[in-house]
DNA sequence: TATGAATGAGGGTTCATTCAT
DNA sequence: GATGAATGAACCCTCATTCAT
């Protein structure tokens, strides 16, 4: 995946353009390859079929990910701060490359992602799910399975990009801090706080 | 929609498992009308179109998830239970009815739902957000844009019963429970609360 | 033909004006039933098919022609005159009547007419051939085949009409008497008249 | 069209014949394709929709038509000859192309022609219109508006080709010989020529 | 490697016809 | 006789994929 070339970008970038307008269904092999600038054929030389297309493109699309969350983490933080840190550029990203998180959102409902709309997903944000872990096993965040914990948490992310993206409910820095204070209370460890 | 003929709704039926299963590009007309036990053109005697079923049927799934939403409704109730028994029932609505969930889910990911994945699941869930609303204004929840706050809380019960039913760790009752607390926390108005 | 039923004359006017506006192929017995006020089904007891409908309504339609025309004529006026008569009146009802007029013109161009565009056609205007034969017999008329004159001036009749109906060039009284006379000229009898 | 290629020609031809014999709707596009040794979906590399196709074909034949009736004329000749050259040449297509006339017969009496059977056929035959106007202007012809004229005239060619091929009356030289100077006997200008 | 015309299985849909009421 | 929901074969068309160039 490393070595990609020129071409295959092309394909991936006008796939994920025209998924994200038409979805899967809507969107034939002739025309990824027209808004690619390259013949039908030529996508066959790159991928084995549109089936490998779309599985592949969303490696592409969780490793672009990836770097992008890597980036901004920093273990020397304190862990609230690498909490929140993570969950807003994570959100941040979403809502800056829509098409990503459109595809995504399709990809895990769809047949494609092998029934199993948490699996990939989760396994892409590996690092995610072990500052989740590091926070439960230090008490800081509830004694709750940490799978649970981050897949709930991750849950957040999508839904408050996608209020943004697709309600149209502006979100700055503030609104997106406010969201991240209200989730990290619930997750937080605070004995006998559920009381109203 | 409420009286709705035997005809429809084994086409309704048959349509929600095969498209649970290979999602709607992968569920022919033909197989449906097969599954449900008619004729291919009986279809159309009913629904102008394959795009009108999948959007008929999305209500008649909305419709039916309201009214075994209201049946555990209760007014009287303090606050934090109505919360509580809102997001349970809710979450186990869907784990009991995982075709329903699937569907939705593909559904409001796809164009069909015309790029606003959250509008109409929202309106859906009208009497939800008017009980968070209730809350909000009540100062009993965060003082946060109560669309927002339902769109996530709805996020966590959808991300809950995935997790049950794809991933195959179990939520029973008490899983839930304290899956709502934890919601609860985050949710819940408690001055001075963000500071670790 | 005779005895025929108001049902059987709805069905038969539907078919008409749907046949002209959409061609046979444009023309569904569903529309034709609705058109005409009655169910499908009841369309089967009146007619063994669609095709038998078709026939049916071109012989009805050619009746209604022939009574039109028996109407006008009179053996006892000077054959010029019989000749006239008959081409304007004929070319008449077809402007008068352009729904059957399209209909038989696409109908004798069908293959639903056994492959013969002018047989039944001409069938249809016994009466005007014999007049025909008559005008050849007597010398009044050139010495030609009755059958090819007869048909040539019938073409004269129905493109007239359509040059009016389509062309939207007005066919009054004088347009067509000035058109009879330039056939008639064709067709009568002038020795040695044939010089530029 | 200059640069036809075989697979539309081939097309092309195929849906001519089996547009004659099973009329446009008798003619799935499956069998025009088998017919023309392609692939179903080869077709629709060439051609929009069924609809296209037949309006092609129209042109196809249309300009083919033209091209021979052009190798004919020739101005230097006088009026009479010209005319009589124009309208046995053109009878003599059709009598040539079979599939060509009812093919065209039936397009201009279906909804395909824009509901105005007279306009494109008489745009193909520009140049016959032009002949006639010339007539008539010169005072060869007699004085009748030439769109009429020559309506009417090309509607004794197709019913001249129309007896030949239908009612089996053979139309040798001799035949059309002695029809054309009928109908030149109805058109040329005859001071004081209608009386019996 | 790249091309794009060609393929043909399979899709959504229509509609002439039937039959239980 | 009249109805109209139901039928299912057949239609037009799409599109993932191939292969000669």
């Amino acid at each position: 995946m490393e070595n990609i070339t020129d071409k295959k970008r092309a394909i991936f970038e006008s796939t994920l353009v025209l998924v994200k307008e038409k979805g899967f269904h809507g969107t034939p092999m002739s025309q990824i390859a027209k808004n690619a600038g390259v013949a039908a054929g030529t996508i066959y030389h790159h991928f084995d079929s549109k089936e490998t297309l779309i599985l592949e493109l969303y490696s592409y699309i969780r490793d672009k990910m990836l770097d992008a969350m890597l980036q901004l983490d920093n273990e020397a933080m304190n862990y609230k701060d690498r909490f929140f840190n993570f969950w807003i550029s994570h959100c941040l990203f979403y809502i800056k490359n829509p098409n990503a998180l459109f595809f995504m959102e399709q990809f895990v409902n769809s047949p494609y992602s092998n029934r199993d709309p948490l699996q990939d997903n989760e396994r892409f944000q590996n690092t995610f799910r072990d500052l989740i872990k590091t926070g439960v096993e230090t008490g800081v965040l509830k004694s709750v399975n940490s799978l649970i914990l981050s897949a709930l948490i991750h849950g957040t992310i999508v839904n408050t990009a996608k209020i943004h993206l697709c309600r149209r409910i502006n979100m700055g820095q503030a609104e997106l801090q406010q969201i991240v204070e209200l989730i990290w209370d619930g997750m937080r460890n605070i004995p006998n706080a559920s009381k109203v």
